[in-house]
DNA sequence: TAGGCCATCTGGTCCT
DNA sequence: AGGACCAGATGGCCTA
């Protein structure tokens, strides 16, 4: 499964700060851009009483109506409350857009062949997850080769020594049954079998003598 | 056509 | 008050 080939803008977010994707719609851009009518400044009636030099007539009058924002008509609070919303909206969008872009930062560093299909959200987490689990394995290894250290034994559950249920594995993601380790879930989806090859992947090379 | 994945909208909650 | 975060709902697209 390929999800949505064409158009989506999540792949080309490169940058968090710049708006990295076309606002809807024009009038969603208009309603953004022009701020919601401050409490502070008030509208309508409000600003010309200000802007008159009636600050403190201004002040007693909010005073009076016990706050900083005065009652508004019905029309003018649906219509900030549109606003809000937009606005609300759009900062969601920019949010979860960042968070794509995350996701796809870290899908550049996993192993996988140019041409494979691009990963599910759940299936890049699960495949870091068990990646990074595997190189851990990898050091350890290699260190215990290296200076005859006695082999680990008490932390081969998780990386982050985390539950590794929160992942829903066993006592090694890479062999667990069930949720998506790169093996298994890669061999599920037709044309990625590709990155299950390497040793580090493969449930069969838990003793990892494949990549030491 | 059903199911999976995704983007977006929305309202609620918490924090500053 | 406003922003960040979250989870549920919804609809579109794609594949088996």
């Amino acid at each position: 499964m390929a999800p949505h080939p064409s158009g989506t803008p999540a792949v080309a977010v490169t940058h968090e700060t710049e708006q990295p994707f076309p606002v809807a719609s024009t009038e969603e851009v208009t309603c953004i851009v022009s701020s919601p009518p401050s409490p502070t400044r008030g509208t309508g009636g409000c600003v010309e009483a200000e802007g008159s030099g009636c600050r403190s007539a201004t002040r007693k009058l909010r005073a009076r109506r016990g706050g900083r924002s005065r009652p508004k008509s019905e029309s003018a609070l649906s219509k900030q409350r549109r606003s809000r919303r937009k606005k609300a909206n759009d900062r969601e969008r920019n949010r979860m857009h960042n968070l794509n872009s995350a996701l796809d930062a870290l899908r550049g560093v996993l192993p996988t062949f140019p041409d494979d299909a691009k990963l599910t959200k759940i299936e890049t987490l699960r495949f870091a997850h068990n990646y990074i689990w595997a190189l851990t394995q990898t050091l350890r290894i290699a260190d215990h080769s290296l200076y005859g250290l006695e082999p680990p034994c008490e932390e081969m559950g998780s990386p982050d020594g985390g539950s590794p249920g929160d992942w829903g594995s066993l006592s090694s993601p890479v062999s667990q049954a069930g949720s998506l380790s790169p093996a298994t879930s890669l061999e599920e989806r037709p044309g990625l079998q590709a990155p299950a090859s390497p040793a580090y992947l493969r449930p069969s090379a838990l003793a990892f003598s494949d990549f030491l």
